[in-house]
DNA sequence: TCCATACATTTACATATGTCGATATGTATG
DNA sequence: CATACATATCGACATATGTAAATGTATGGA
């Protein structure tokens, strides 16, 4: 069975500044400058950040020159619902 | 925000051997020594799993005699999936 | 009361993770 | 081509995490 896979994907969400980056996303595609001043991290670290959500299949990335634009993947996050779901659920 | 609170409910889940136990307790309710002999993994650390699922409020526990029985909190599990889902819901 | 059983806690340690500064890469523009 | 800008990668480090052995605690039976 694949737990480390799931276990890999969960923990992409599973900090709080990645938390911090889906809120900001929801609401609409970000360009990385923008979500650096958002938050308090410095540069690398938030391209640390999205490279993880990124691999995670929970963002998409639009590389637009010299600018990345991130939004978050429905396909991703449908799967990523479903993914959880197989472990929570109850089956009454 | 609780962005760090959402993140350690989160981490709750965001390991392997976790993921396991869950899968085991959505069947039913399941007995400490009973988990142990299923995973591969020494009593105290199984204890120190089942005490992070459980503060988490994923996982229930009730204490008979000497054997301690975790299951599912159905209250915890939806709490958490209406968590997940505020992060990664897409409003359309 | 003594002992075995079931589980929790403590301690120690190796590995994983988050962080940032420095540097590299890629892209537009003069 | 030179420079500025946006982002990625590298290197180093402190902290967090998963793990197990040893020990502690509670429970029940002989």
């Amino acid at each position: 069975m694949g737990y480390r896979e799931d276990a890999r994907k969960i923990k992409a969400l599973a900090d709080e500044n990645r938390l911090a980056i889906m809120m900001s996303l929801r609401q609409r595609e970000k360009c990385a400058c923008y979500l650096l001043e958002e938050l308090n991290i410095s540069q690398s670290t938030l391209s640390h950040h999205m490279k993880l959500l990124c691999d995670s299949g929970l963002v998409d990335y639009r590389k637009e020159g010299k600018w990345m634009h991130y939004s978050l993947s429905r396909e991703g996050v449908n799967a990523f619902r479903e993914m959880i779901d197989g472990y929570i659920r109850t089956d009454d």
